[in-house]
DNA sequence: TATTGTTATACTCTATAACTATA
DNA sequence: TATAGTTATAGAGTATAACAATA
């Protein structure tokens, strides 16, 4: 193209570094997952609550609200959306009828095993170029970080953005 | 907590995998990052843009849009507010009147200045459990994932979305 | 009076498509 | 007729705050 000067020409100092990676390889990695979730009608915030419902089998939405950071308004929702496909069920609660508790149905364990095939495909994709040890000593050095940094195994910071979450 | 029985009681097969991993890393990082510019009074975008305004060195719109695969449209509002912050500004071609290369200002080449010391202090606060040669390999292994991915260095993949870039 | 879940409102941010001015 | 940039519109999604039912 076409002026003449540049400002500087130093083409990207620093390098790149780690967090950048990390972002850009997150979005990456999220867009992908959402993409391979699509086929079976299902979105990446879906996959999260699936999750952690299985987990604490029959939480109230609060409680669900409260372990994925939430707001209890985002989660009627999205339990709305999932309870319309049949993948979990509202069961007000005998003691107190205010609390509903979100159980999994069959389907919803189906398309929690749908995931978990989804998601090794994913793994492979994204992994593509790296050999098993190089895999490992991978999710050792991320898992160090995620610690390090108060991440939650398996709890998405981002389950309240769009494509957020990354199976 | 309540009912007596689970559906499962695996707590998370599989163990999380390196994809949730990076996406979940990722959104943490962006977000640590957007944080660090606030006070600056700059979101990721414009720190993506600063870059490849420099690097491109007075590209249209056009061209900008096309190798951060933004729309056009979006890039007229952030380039309003870089233009109003007085990061960039727009000079119309003089062979094509109705082309606008943007130009870093002054201002604009002490922001990016002042977002590489952000940077590097949020390099810092992301790796801080790792050592130097642990920092290394996985910045080596993250780079060539991103290769691997197809994934162009320096240029976020979410640009198009709120808390996209991470420096 | 406090709490669970829901609904309503306002806000942010995006893509699509019309529009203008040049070419 | 095509292209660069802009504006306008509509759509998706979120947080905040009001609300009803229950405790």
């Amino acid at each position: 193209m076409a002026r003449p000067r540049a400002t500087t020409d130093r083409p990207l100092d620093p390098p790149v570094g780690i967090g950048f990676l990390l972002s850009q390889l997150g979005a990456h990695a999220a867009a992908r997952f959402a993409e391979r979730l699509k086929p079976l009608g299902l979105k990446p915030a879906h996959s999260g609550i699936l999750r952690a419902v299985r987990l604490a089998d029959g939480p109230s939405q609060q409680a669900l609200g409260e372990r994925l950071g939430m707001f209890p308004s985002r989660l009627v929702g999205i339990i709305d959306e999932m309870e319309g496909l049949g993948l979990v069920e509202r069961r007000s609660s005998p003691t107190d009828r205010r609390s509903h508790a979100v159980h999994l149905t069959a389907a919803g364990e189906a398309a929690l095993e749908a995931i978990q095939r989804v998601s090794r495909a994913y793994q492979e994709e994204i992994c593509a170029g790296l050999g098993e040890a190089e895999r490992a000593q991978l999710a050792s050095l991320l898992g160090r970080i995620a610690a390090e940094q108060g991440l939650r195994p398996g709890v998405h910071p981002a389950l309240g953005q769009p494509g957020a979450e990354g199976g």
